[in-house]
This record gives structure tokens, C-alpha cells and sequence, in this order.
DNA sequence: GAATATATGGAGCAATGCTCCGCTTGGCAA
DNA sequence: TTGCCAAGCGGAGCATTGCTCCATATATTC
């Protein structure tokens, strides 16, 4: 995890090495809390976790949204480089490759409770997290996107942001809400940029309607 | 709006007539601070609205999703009312009904500032909420995808409370973030429900793409 | 008109995001 | 090594907000 540190990035004076220490101990902390209560969590429960003040943690963090950003941006940001790597961009089956990365991203936003939900700001400036997410993933699926346009597979009515909240608000409730299957609904959703119908077989459409 | 009350349902005393009164004038209130401020408006806000004191809110609404529900009860039971009425079920084209009843859905949703968002519990025990509209409206989703799903018209497994909520979600955010078309999603969501491409005619589906 | 159950209002509590400021300390110069 | 001081720190405290408590006020009944 990369420390909030590039402290000397334009001449700027080194910060004091306390100060840096603090800081990663402070995203370790916020990330440990997170995981085990959720992103929610007041900060004094995070300042705790770390063993500082609460002045310390919005000295290195203006903001709660700050720290929370801060904690999620390097995952962001493998799930922004992903499509250029491993399971990359597939000019073969443009849709599979959609699919995929879509499928990673839901995973990552199913994973962390409450991530999705707090993508939206209404709650308390949370804004720059939803930035983030806009600033480094629309790039990505703009370009799986128009590869599957340009292939002629999908309809051409749907924006990558347009897409992008979408899945996210897809997945708000996945792991509070008994019932419903997040992952599932985003693959409904992803048929539904098809032109055509997903079943390859007949035989995945059984006539008769069976309980999921 | 029908008055909180219904009061000697079961042999129970007659409400005070200032309780009754006062309980209308907070409904009333709620709907007005809710109109203007969102959901997510203070309780004293309300009261203050009403011109009555705080325990007066908390008496007859124990707890505030109570007042929330309370505030969109009637709303909730007009579209869980809707398919049997006027644009309800259409034996000839299922889908349409399907389509004509969520797109219902899915304006009242965008109308309430923050509702959608409030459906989700991890908030603030907003469970009742919740509750309420999965008890009036997964039964009259559970009907029209059956008759979809009967006349081999959608997907067999996708189920009543999944595309609830996964309708509901779509919502948030429609009122709060610019680029974002939820309407729209909605119906891509949709049209991931269909075995075919969603053309009904041929007509529908521009071959070239179509910016939006 | 008195008695009583019911209802009211608003001070106050707890949680939580964030600010303020006096004290502490790392890093540098002598 | 020593001493200075800007950078950093801790945590009390403020504001907001959901909710509780209870002394007071009032509708209803006889």
C-alpha cells in the first residue's frame, strides 16, 4: 500500500518522518477497520485502531472521504490498468472481454461493504471517492465499450458512465440484503447491451420456469 | 392522504382528537420538508414544520423511517394497486405490461429526492422501509414476470425481489449526479430479461449506431 | 365541574464529523 | 552535543441529529 507520501514531488519540503509513519500507520488502520466494520466506521474508531489523535488523522486526511480514497486508490487504480494486462483486452470476443472486467470490478465492489453505497455523495461529501471512480474506471469501460460497438454487438445507447453507475448502484446491498444477487443483475444488465439474446443453446432456456 | 389512523380497528379507544390531528399535520409536514429537503431532512425540522414538539413526532411515529413510511404508504399502494387497474396486465403483450408498470416504478423513485437511497438499510434501521415496499410490490412483480416468463417471452431466473431491487438501485443517484440516465438503465436492464433482442419490430434496432 | 387517561413540548443524552490550540518532537545549525 | 523552532500531535470541545424522559397541559367522561 503506497503511503500518501510523494512528499517532496515540486520542491516541496520533506515531511517529518513521524508524519509519514503516521500517515501509513493511519491507512493501515483505516483499511483494517473498514474491513471489519465497514466503511461507515467514525473516525475515532479508525484513530484508535492506529493509536493517534483524532487532530492527526485530519491533519494527514482534511476529510473522512479523504482517507476513504485514499485507502481504495491503488485498487482503483489495478482495476484501471487491468484491461491493457493479464486479462486484458480480447479483440477476438470484445463482449467477453467487457464481461470480464466488469466482473472484476463487480467482485471489488461487492467485497468491500458499503463501498458502493458510499460512492453516493448525498451522504456527506463523498464526492471526491465518486470522482475517483469516474476519473479512472469511465476511461476503461469507454474503451471496452466502443470495442463491442464497433464489433457490432452491443446497442450503441449506453455511456460509459452511464454504465459504470449502474453497476455500482448494482451492487449497493449485495452483502446486507439476504436475498438479492448482485453479481446476477449486473449480467442481466450486461444482456441487456446485447442486440442479441445471451442463449447460445436452446437448451439454456428451459420452457417451463425453474426456481434460481 | 389517509390520516395515521384507523383507530378503533379493534375495539381499541378512539385516539384523542388532537392526537388525530396532530398526526395528520405531520404527515403532511413530512411530505412538504421532504419535498424540499429530502429524505434525509431532521426530525426537528419536521416538528418545527408541524408546530409541534419533538415527543409529539416520536409519539406517534416511534422511530423516523416510521415517518417516512408512514409518508409514502399511499404512494406505495397505488403502484402495488396499478396492474389490475388501468395499464395493468396486458395478456397480449406481457413484456409491455412488465415494461409499462416499472417504468411507473421507477418515476416515482426518481421523483422522491433520496428515497432510493434511503431503501437501503445499513443506514439507519430504514429496514421497515424497505420492508414495505418488498411486502406490496414483489407480489406484483412476481405476477407480471410470470406471465413473461410463461409466454416464453424472458429469462426464467431472474427473480421478483432481485429485479426490485436491482430497479430501485438504478434510481439512485438519478436526482444527484448530472450524467447519469437512470430511466435509461432501467430499461437496458430490462431488456437483458428478454430471450431476444428487444426489437419488437425491426424498426427499433438501427443497425448503425445511434448516439444518445 | 372534577377526575383521569392521554397527549404535549422541549431539555437533555449519545453518537459522530470536524476544529482548535497548547504541548511535544524531529531535524538542523552551531 | 546541544538548543531552537516549525512541524506535528492529542484530545477536549463544538455542532448536528436521532431519540428519550417527564413535568405540564388538555380532551373526554361522568
Amino acid at each position: 500500500m503506497s503511503p500518501a507520501d510523494m512528499p517532496q514531488a515540486r520542491g516541496e519540503r520533506r515531511k517529518r518522518s513521524d508524519a509519514r509513519r503516521n500517515a501509513q500507520t493511519l491507512l493501515d488502520a483505516a483499511a483494517a477497520v473498514f474491513a471489519r466494520a465497514g466503511i461507515d466506521a467514525p473516525v475515532r474508531d479508525i484513530a484508535a485502531e492506529a493509536g493517534v489523535g483524532m487532530g492527526t488523522v485530519y491533519r494527514h486526511f482534511p476529510t473522512r472521504p479523504d482517507l476513504v480514497v485514499a485507502v481504495f486508490r491503488h485498487q482503483v487504480d489495478a482495476l484501471a490498468a487491468t484491461p491493457a494486462g493479464a486479462s486484458g483486452e480480447n479483440p477476438e470476443n470484445p463482449y467477453e472481454a467487457l464481461r470480464s472486467w466488469v466482473a472484476r470490478f463487480t467482485d471489488f465492489l461487492v467485497t468491500k461493504h458499503g463501498l458502493p453505497e458510499a460512492l453516493h455523495s448525498d451522504q456527506a461529501g463523498l464526492e471526491s471517492l465518486h470522482a475517483e471512480f469516474v476519473d479512472r474506471l469511465v476511461p476503461v469501460l469507454d474503451r471496452l465499450l466502443r470495442a463491442c460497438v464497433d464489433a457490432g454487438r452491443i446497442r450503441a445507447d449506453v455511456r460509459p458512465l452511464d454504465l459504470m453507475i449502474a453497476i455500482g448502484n448494482l451492487c449497493i446491498g449485495a452483502d446486507t440484503f439476504p436475498g438479492y444477487r448482485a453479481r446476477h443483475m449486473v449480467d442481466v444488465l450486461l444482456a441487456g447491451l446485447l442486440h442479441h439474446a445471451p442463449a447460445p443453446t436452446d437448451a439454456d432456456r428451459p420452457r417451463t420456469p425453474t426456481a434460481p
